[in-house]
DNA sequence: GCACCGTTACTCGGATACCCCCTGTCCGAGTCTCGCTGG
DNA sequence: CCAGCGAGACTCGGACAGGGGGTATCCGAGTAACGGTGC
């Protein structure tokens, strides 16, 4: 069970987005302060507009910048763009093929097993969907308080 | 987000197992038992061996039973056992690629983003843990009373 | 001098290969059973 | 009749292919800026 290494991309650039309001980011720009791979995180760039977290323009003085206020975007909404809406547990159904089976009733429901694991996932998400990026941004200045200016200052400094 | 397939057939067998206690019942039986492909039926239960959550014997008269009480194997015990157990949020530290960075430094400790999403695991683990294969079985009895019974009743006729 | 237009350069966006892990299968190692044989 | 033994069969166990999704990349669509040109 392995969660899309994009994520973490997305999360970090989202928290940068958010120090540099009404600036469009290039995904360029965005690489080359992490060293990441530029088309790559593009892709994932590109999920996260899709999904309305971002939005996007094209052309010179284009890139992406956040579509909403931080405190908006939860963990929750991050990861579902790019690693996708599914959960993790996928029931089969398997009591439907076994002996003594109603052929018309819905065993992702009706099966014991796949409600146990429904709801371990549902704490998943409810615990990142209480965490914003409002709040990773601001604990990060709780330790570092220079973070925002100094993130503005690398990126106004930043070739590309 | 994925988890393996095997997640679900290797609880539902354990489910089964937990009714059919001091018998060794093969990976035929419980592939016919639910239709599902014998060889790889095997294959997770083999890593459950591995994991100490059943006791295998060979040859005739062989098969896999409970290792131990059904209360005392969580949920976790088992997707653990199958789907191994790495966190699927992995953080690759890219702030250490980053500038400004302390070489030194465990950003998977520091970096806030990265503790954020491990306590959003680390709930969802504390459910599945909290969840064992005798609760299950309790709550299916609950709601069916007679499927031990017939349960054991459809191995004891399962031809092979 | 000013407005218009064509070119240019830069960015996003989707389409395209590559690779690893999950899925699925097969054959060998181990062991219990059953029948045969000899006393 | 009974004990011992060997062949057989059945099961687990690990090693071996195939396919799908994530990883990584490239080129085209779109657009804003800039410079030149004509009025």
């Amino acid at each position: 069970m392995k969660m899309n290494e994009g994520v973490e991309w997305a999360m970090h650039s989202c928290v940068n987005l958010s120090w540099l309001p009404g600036e469009a980011v290039t995904a360029k720009r965005l690489a080359a302060f992490y060293n990441l791979p530029t088309a790559y995180l593009n892709k994932q760039l590109q999920a996260l507009t899709r999904a309305g977290i971002l939005t996007s323009v094209s052309g010179p003085k284009g890139g992406f910048q956040l579509a909403r206020d931080p405190s908006k975007i939860t963990l929750l909404d991050i990861v579902v763009a790019i690693d996708g809406p599914d959960d993790a547990f996928r029931c089969t159904q398997i009591l439907k093929e076994g002996p003594g089976a109603d052929p018309k009733a819905d065993y992702t429901r009706v099966c014991v097993v796949s409600q146990a694991m429904r709801s371990a996932e549902l704490t998943y998400r409810r615990t990142l969907a209480g965490q914003t990026i409002a709040d990773i941004a601001e604990r990060v200045v709780s330790t570092s308080p220079d973070a925002p200016a100094s993130t503005r200052n690398r990126f106004a400094n930043l070739k590309s």
